[in-house]
DNA sequence: CGTTATATGTATATCATTCTACATTCCTGT
DNA sequence: ACAGGAATGTAGAATGATATACATATAACG
């Protein structure tokens, strides 16, 4: 291997807090006060220290740090990155890390399992802070074993019973219960919801949470309700969603569980000259970049991706400050309108 | 701070290394070095060991071994997520990096020169192994200094005389060639490039290399080159994307230096009933998923970025290793054709 | 069978910090 | 002037691994 920060090549060796301690003529433990700001550092002192960390330029050593004390870096775990609604959730999170002095390292989970537990456990070794954890595939179970490790929050995972850990979800049931009234407003009857097959899915699951919003709100306005299923996640939906614009019984109004099929749905139908909203009205859910493009035109239900972030940090800072009752919120979200509905 | 991973709570504390050296009756070092794959330990030593770390649950401490050893992390350096094209070539070094063992963790650079360098300061900071850079707005000359701490490999950033550090880049001066040939193969001639403010910048931004590609193939086809000039990156630029639609002199032909202008342009052409391609031809670049959905239809260069992932990992891998010799290399770009051509 | 080389396992210094326990100095009020 | 307490600084153990240098066992060879 490469010997980097070692004093060879005549790259300098990397500055110690040895160095600074000596350099300043204070000890060891005197400079690892003031860098950690605790108590018993008199002016003077703090001063001197100062001034020596700039001159040398010294940074302290996260991973030297992480043996003991706190390393202030929160792990951020999300699915993936391919659904357009994480990146921006992702960034909010990063900033609102950043302007609290924590820095965040983003790992992937790959839409699998394993490699979430993996990752987790790894953010775990790595003595990271905290850890906030977007939409898993991992079960409340595993999340509570590894809550007992790391403070964690969790992002779009509904489990309000969880006692070591803390959610922060959108309240996607009421989402979808507006949805409709913003069908229903516009004088739509014959609202469709068009889900996923959640076949054996948890409660947890924000799509669970969806439907039941839907169910909801056709109940309320004593219509009847229809729940149609695509294709699991990963598979080809194109030709699903060709069936259903095709079949027979096309519903006049369609609320979608998210713009990842939406933007396919109303793109087909657009495609296929089918009025979209005069023949179809479409609404979708994430409020995604593209659902506002005109050319699209979707409307979508919003998350208030910044929000939700913020929350969840801010409880994800709580809890690493000592916080062990569970806390569970929800954000409110609200209907973009545009040209589909 | 809460205490995790202390004994008290009936939270068991963490496994160690010791731990496992008692359970399997061997040393501390033994455990090591299966744990390393080192030289000179025989089949019987492995299998105690790795039959330990199975019953116990072991997991090395990654903190502990980043004050010796290596850590088996690499960091990646994106400047933001919002541009679609950077979320595939995560996903793709992620995956590449997973396969040879290592963890990828993502530093969000928030497009601002300080940040960006202290996420750097702060992976050195870290013993990461090595660090991938996406796009950067840190000039070359400050990436040199940090490489002299840590293997660097950067995409997106044109420097084939750095000498401490790889790039990988997609061939974006021939990428902007072929967008042209392939406009000359429709039978345009008057074909300009839109391009955005980059007074003063460096040869390594690739929409510099993206201008020089369509001087060149302009040249080479004995026509007049025409570059217009969107506002800088962070302003709105949908008021001078309708200007040069409504232009008198508004091209037959337009190469647009990235789908970030493109797809915004061909939308508002649509709304605007400029027929796309029949009274304007637009030709982008990245290739984003939504130039894909038919909707849009945007022909668009695509800069393959899982081979550019993979490539960049595979140098990064190298240079952990201990290669020190600058490799630069070029990866080939194509041009996918849509309807907007 | 003795000598040398090789394979295997161990002892221990080392990495850069935190933090507890302690020593020292400085006030403050009587 | 002095006891008592607060404020300030220091010594050194602890953190959990790696890796060098060494000791020991085993094999190979003349």
């Amino acid at each position: 291997m490469q010997t980097f920060q070692k004093d060879n090549d005549g790259a300098r060796a990397r500055v110690t807090i040895r160095h600074v301690a000596e350099d300043a003529g204070v000890s060891v433990a005197a400079v690892s006060k003031v860098l950690r700001n605790a108590y018993g550092v008199s002016a003077l002192l703090r001063t001197k220290v100062e001034t020596s960390i700039e001159k040398l330029n010294y940074r302290p050593s996260v991973a030297a740090r992480a043996m003991r004390g706190r390393t202030n870096t929160i792990g951020v775990l999300a699915i993936e990155l391919s659904n357009p609604f994480l990146p921006g959730l992702i960034e909010a999170a990063s900033n609102t890390l950043a302007d609290s002095g924590f820095k965040a390292l983003v790992g992937l989970g790959r839409s699998a399992q394993p490699i979430e537990a993996s990752m987790i456990e790894s953010m775990i070794d790595n003595r990271m802070d905290g850890v906030l954890i977007i939409a898993p595939r991992i079960s409340g179970k595993v999340l509570e074993r590894y809550a007992k490790q790391i403070p964690i929050v969790v992002i779009a995972h509904h489990e309000p019973d969880a006692q070591t850990y803390d959610t922060a979800n959108s309240d996607d049931r009421k989402g979808a219960y507006l949805a409709v009234e913003a069908a229903l407003s516009k004088g739509y009857r014959d609202i469709a919801m068009l889900g996923y097959d959640i076949e054996g899915s948890p409660a947890t699951i924000v799509a669970v949470q969806r439907e039941l919003g839907y169910l909801d709100a056709m109940r309320a306005a004593g219509l009847e309700a229809r729940v149609l299923r695509l294709p699991p996640v990963d598979a080809d939906r194109t030709a699903a969603l060709n069936d259903f614009l095709s079949a027979l019984d096309r519903p006049r109004a369609v609320f979608v569980w998210s713009d990842l099929d939406a933007v396919p749905l109303i793109n087909i139908a657009r495609m296929r000259d089918i009025g979209v909203p005069s023949d179809l009205a479409i609404i979708g859910y994430d409020n995604s970049p593209v659902s506002a493009l005109p050319l699209v035109g979707l409307t979508s239900v919003d998350q208030n991706p910044v929000q939700l972030a913020r929350t969840a940090t801010q409880m994800l800072l709580e809890r690493i400050d000592g916080r062990r009752e569970a806390r569970h919120v929800l954000v409110e979200p609200h209907v973009e309108h545009r040209g589909s509905s």
